[in-house]
DNA sequence: CTAAGACCTGACATTGACGTCAGAGGCAAG
DNA sequence: CTTGCCTCTGACGTCAATGTCAGGTCTTAG
C-alpha cells in the first residue's frame, strides 16, 4: 500500500509516516517512481511506534530499542535491552505520578461535590 | 520567605515561579522594592502545581481548576468544575494507555530475555 | 561602605513532533 | 490528453515550559 492508506489505516498523519522514517523508525520500498510502498504488517509497527510515542519515550529512545522488537531472536546489543528495561521501568515510575496526581484531584472533585451538593439541596 | 528559597525548598527554578504567577498559578506579595515574598503554604502550591504539569495538564487548564482548589468552598463555575472532572478522567485514559504500553514493553523483554538465557546459558 | 550574591524585567534561544506550504512529478479514469 | 488526487522533497512555522543572558537594583555580612 501507499503513505496514504498506511496512515489512515494506522491513524496517523502522512508528514508523521515520512517523519518515522526520517528518523529510522520505518522502513519503505520505494517504487521506480520514488513512491514509498508498505505491506499491512507496516499498520501495527505504526501502532507500536505511536504507543511508545504516547508513552513517552522520544524517536532516539524509540530508535535504540526497536531491533529487540525487531529481531529478538537475534542478541542485540546489551544497550539496546538495558534501555528497553530502563523505559519500562521509567513508564512504571510515570504511571505512579500519574495515580498520584489523580488521587490528588479525585480529593479536590469531592469536596467540591459535598460543597456543591450542600448549596443546591436536591 | 523569598523566590530563590521557595525554588529550592519546592525544588523547581526560580524562572518556573515567576513563568507561574505570569500564568496566573501563583501570586506574589511585593517588598517596596519589588521583590517577591511568599508564604510557607506556597510550597505545597507550589508542588501541586508541579504534579499538575507532570500529569499533563497545561498552565491554563491549571488555571482553570484551580480556583476549585483555592476555594472548594464557594461554588465555582460549572466549566471549572467540569473541567476538573475532564481532567481527571483524562489522566485516567492516560494511565490506561500506559499500561497497554507497558504491557507491550514487558512481552519484547520476555521475549528478549528466553532468547538470551538460551544465547548465554548460566 | 563595599563586595558578593539574590533579585528584578525583558528578551531571545531551545527542543521535538509534528503542521503547512510550495513547486514538481506520478497515476488512474474519462 | 486532461483533470484530479496522491506523492515527492525541502523548508519554514508552531507551541509550551524553561534555559539563559544582559543590564540594573536590593540586601546583607563584614
Amino acid at each position: 500500500m501507499r503513505i496514504g492508506e498506511l496512515a489512515t489505516r494506522a491513524g496517523v498523519s502522512v508528514r508523521s509516516l515520512r517523519y518515522y522514517e526520517e528518523q529510522g523508525l520505518l522502513i519503505s520500498t520505494r517504487s521506480p517512481s520514488g513512491q514509498r510502498h508498505y505491506t499491512d504488517g507496516e499498520v501495527e509497527r505504526v501502532q507500536l511506534i505511536q504507543r511508545l510515542y504516547a508513552a513517552g519515550l522520544s524517536s532516539r529512545t524509540i530508535a535504540e530499542v526497536l531491533p529487540c522488537v525487531d529481531s529478538p531472536s537475534e542478541r542485540n546489543s546489551d544497550e539496546a535491552f538495558e534501555r528497553l528495561v530502563q523505559e519500562r521501568d521509567r513508564i512504571s515510575r510515570h504511571i505512579d505520578e500519574l495515580l498520584r496526581a489523580r488521587d490528588a484531584l479525585d480529593r479536590v472533585v469531592d469536596v467540591n461535590r459535598a460543597h456543591r451538593a450542600q448549596l443546591t439541596p436536591r
